[in-house]
RNA sequence: GCCCUGGUGGUGUAGCCCGGUCUAACAUGGAGCCCUGUCGAGGCUCCGCCCCGGGUUCAAAUCCCGGCCAGGGCGCCA
């Protein structure tokens, strides 16, 4: 069947905002067909759209003919606009009900669906993610992309208030930013490029001309892995500060993963509820411990690790039962740090560096960065990298780039903090992994 | 890439251990009919499934091998 046009259609309210009192009123709502019930002599359908939802009735004797046939052959989750008298029914959901005076069939959902749009079956991770388009307007699913939004709003708007610069640097690079890790290569007319793993390099540049800046933006990483926090693609929070060191970023984060939390338990508490979440605002100042003193706090937990190895996953998750909740570790051996880390100058072992925990999970990590032309290109080598390779990036230590400190946060994984999901897919509108590239 | 577990109607599960009683069960769903107050409506009728390939056997959803896929645990990874 044909399906209408908007044509010159448009909501007078929100489902959620039709009330009783506004008995007799004419009211156009637009959204997508829930629970359809015939009782024969009377039909209801459920009008869903962002706001809530409101009951569309129909009964025979006050209806034309053409608009009950137009109900019956609705299918649920299709779009519909309803132009009709609001009318209150104490019998009614939330106490008020649309009685139709003109349907619009917008579009009409195929059938069977895919997935139980109202939860009542459960699906599958994977069966969701292949219908996304579907499982995505599921409440408990809108609640966690809601939760990420308010959390990222909230860090946007404070870093805009410290005066850092949002910038966007480019995902289309020709080197290795960094060592050893593996970059998904494109074909960038006749060279070939790559897709950029971090902004790392840029945003340190950037801190040259505007001395603080935030970047959000996508990273592109071709490792194989397959566990339930790491993604081929991601979205990371990302600043780079002048005349600042490790410390002092710790500092800026410290106050953004709380400002984060809290505007997420004061905006969200339905969200919360939805998805069953108790969300603890992490007390400050979060522990900072060093790596040394991890390692011991694990040692006596009898996992040992030899000093200078990074920590398992096993181990991390030992942490998270011993620590809990929002941490740093800092003070990681320099040899297990990428090139562009500072050297601790009282320990040239140790760098100044921290990762901001949460329980098992690695959030952020960052420290201070190398400014010197010189030192850099020393550790360059140290970790066996090329600095030809980096010649146009080291270009710009030679005119006197303010020493600087950052942070890179995944603010996937934050959002699983913050909504208490246990795979990251959960909190990607339509992640790319290992094996899925699609929708 | 390794280890563990699994793959049964559109969706979620039971059945598998102990092969035959499975032309496969339950819930939800879909198609249709009845019903004027449903709100996870109810009643009736119907529809729809054993991941792919090979093997064992008189007989395979069930046992064995391989593949693919999924979930979890690792590894890898800024």
């Amino acid at each position: 069947m044909t399906v209408a046009r908007l044509g010159d259609w448009r909501r007078t309210h929100q489902a959620a905002d039709i009330r009783p009192e506004m008995e007799g009123e004419e009211v156009v709502v637009m959204g997508r067909v829930g629970d359809i019930r015939d009782l024969g002599g009377i039909k209801f359908f459920i009008l869903h759209d962002v706001s809530g939802f409101v009951q569309v009735t129909a009964p025979k004797q006050k209806t034309p003919q053409a608009i009950l046939d137009q109900i019956s052959k609705l299918t649920q989750e299709s779009s519909v606009a309803v132009r009709g008298k609001v009318v209150r029914a104490s019998q009614a959901p939330r106490g008020v009900e649309v009685v139709p005076s003109e349907i619009k069939i917008l579009n009409l959902a195929e059938t069977p669906l895919p997935l139980d749009p109202l939860g009542r079956v459960k699906a599958n991770l994977d069966t969701r993610l292949d219908a996304r388009a579907l499982d995505l307007r599921r409440q408990e699913v809108r609640a966690i992309f809601r939760i990420k939004n308010v959390a990222l709003q909230a860090i946007r708007e404070r870093l805009l208030s410290l005066g850092f610069v949002e910038v966007h640097t480019p995902k289309i690079v020709a080197t290795a930013t960094e060592s050893g890790a593996a970059l998904f290569p494109i074909s960038y007319f006749e060279r070939e490029a790559f897709l950029s793993q971090s902004p790392q390099l840029y945003k340190e540049v950037l801190t040259g001309a505007f001395e603080r800046v935030f970047e959000v933006g996508p990273i592109f990483r071709a490792e194989e892995h397959d566990t339930t926090h790491h993604l081929n693609e991601a979205i990371s929070v990302d600043i780079e500060v002048a005349y600042a060191t490790a410390s002092d970023v710790m500092d800026i984060l410290e106050d953004l993963i709380v400002r984060a939390f809290k505007a997420v338990a004061d905006r969200c508490g339905s969200e919360l509820e939805t998805l069953d979440h108790r969300l603890e605002v992490p007390k400050t100042p979060f522990p900072r411990i060093t790596y040394t003193e991890a390692l011991q706090i694990l040692e006596k937990a009898g996992v040992k690790i030899r000093w200078g190895e990074d920590l398992p996953t096993p181990a991390e998750r030992k942490l998270g039962e011993l620590v809990g909740g929002a941490y740093f570790i800092t003070d990681w051996p320099l040899a297990i740090k990428p090139f562009y880390t500072m050297p601790k100058e009282e320990d040239s072992k140790l760098s100044e560096s921290f990762d901001l925990m949460y329980d098992w999970l690695e959030l952020a990590s960052g420290g201070t960065r190398i400014h010197q032309h010189d030192l850099l290109v020393r550790q360059l080598k140290s970790k066996g990298l090329n600095p030809e390779s980096f010649k146009s990036h080291l270009l710009s230590y030679r005119y006197g780039l303010p020493p600087h400190a950052g942070w890179g946060l995944g603010l996937d994984r934050l959002t699983m903090v913050l909504t208490g999901r246990e795979n990251i897919r959960e909190c990607v509108l339509f992640p790319r992994d290992r094996r899925r590239l699609t929708p």
